[in-house]
DNA sequence: CGTGTCCTTGAAGCGCATCAATGTTGGTGG
DNA sequence: CCACCAACATTGATGCGCTTCAAGGACACG
């Protein structure tokens, strides 16, 4: 039933590096299985132990964090090929909840195994770290986008950096892209409040910069958008697949 | 001249797991070099490529981005024992800058051997994933931070944060340890203005939590600190140093 | 046809930024 | 030794960007 890493729809998509022959044998034997599961659920949970890892195949999610007061932070958007539960597998604990948005199947891997890859395949063992990175950089954006942007200049960045993402998943057609979270997500994202974010949405669409309604984000105008959100307009870097 | 791995004075802090002989002996050959740099002095610049990494052994700095229209976002501060390019090294290009706050002394590496980690150090090469999972985990905090708490409790966050690291460090003396930072460093970290941020240090001087003046923070009521910021107070974990 | 979820819009108020001025300290050169 | 200046901390006043409150509309679902 499940999908084999050799046809792994994703391999094929511009944003990933394609595997070795010798890494697709050894993620073959690493995969446990797949896990479907819908909308609304939640995957894992902040503090958690998790005894599996996954990565997203199909379907988007999100990971956030809660605060005593009941406030939710957003850390970010989930798309196809992210790996999760990275500090499940290296602490021991997770660091925030993991939901889905839409219907989601996972690849999933078994956590006790972890520690093979840093034994058995260096460059596997390099590309988790590489990921590790990439993700702490997009955080620290994010911080600069929170602390510094305001928040037309915060929600103009957000949408660039979907679409840019978007692109090179390739699921662009026509300048528009599925979207399919709430506008409280992008919020909570932002550090906004619903209010305020929806008008800044209109804002940015009365300037024909971009517009997002169920669940569509189209971009009309990305230089001008990547002006005003003050961010460059250039193609992600390539990512491995884990 | 340089220290010998063997003397590490961080690897006595109670912060700090200790190294193996093993690991001992493959740092020590792994070490290129120490640099002692100024107050002040930049040490790798956003976007740059170093060939150098390094690990801090005494004093401190912090990490930043700029944004076109110049305002600056702290990401965080460097403390002994913490390990300095992980960006450059795995992805060829530092996401931040980073400067001495006081003068430092570092260890040096050479970047063109960090792959070495992960073909003949898998324990090695674990660790790094996890500082840069820590790394992940903390930023996300702040994240956190930024979006949904407010000044007092972003402030109250901070200094309880800053002072749990000075008592893994055991810096921490009569409930106080330096910290020789500016207050504007400490607003850039928060995405507060200046003045704002001098207003609330003086709400949780007035209220007995927590003063700092002169380069030394002193944490009177550390419960009622964490309180407010809505975090628990709970020591950190021990680290790897690299 | 009621109920729940999400989007939208208006109105009021507050937390914060910004502006402005003064105080303090340490360094520097005449 | 003092005049001067730069860097940083402090404090008051003003105003705006945002939050919060409130209400209504659109749509899906049982």
């Amino acid at each position: 039933m499940a999908t084999d890493c050799k046809n792994c729809p994703l391999r094929r998509r511009d944003l990933f590096v394609e595997f070795s022959a010798e890494e697709l044998a050894f993620m073959r034997n690493f995969k446990a299985g797949e896990l479907v599961i819908d909308a609304g659920t939640p995957l894992l949970m902040e503090g958690s132990n998790s005894p599996q890892l996954f990565t997203a195949l199909h379907g988007m999610g999100l990971r956030y964090k809660t605060l005593p007061n009941g406030r939710r932070q957003v850390v970010n958007l989930i798309y196809p090929g992210d790996f999760i539960g990275l500090q499940a597998a290296v602490m021991g604990e997770m660091g925030h909840s993991v939901e889905a948005t839409t219907r989601m199947t996972l690849c999933v891997f078994d956590r006790s195994e972890f520690w093979t890859f840093f034994k058995s395949s260096p460059s596997r063992a390099f590309d988790i770290t590489w990921l590790a990175a990439i993700e702490e950089h997009f955080l620290g954006s994010s911080l600069a986008t929170l602390g510094q942007r305001t928040a037309l200049q915060a929600v103009a960045w957000a949408l660039s950096r979907i679409f840019l993402r978007g692109q090179a998943l390739e699921i662009v057609r026509n300048s528009s892209m599925p979207f399919p979270y709430r506008q409280q997500d992008l919020a909570d994202a932002l550090g906004l409040s619903l209010v305020h974010t929806n008008k800044t949405l209109g804002k940015l669409r009365d300037r024909q910069m971009a517009s997002w309604s169920d669940g569509v984000l189209q971009i009309n105008n990305m230089t001008k958008l990547c002006e005003v959100a003050q961010v460059s307009d250039e193609p992600l870097p390539r990512r491995p697949i884990m």
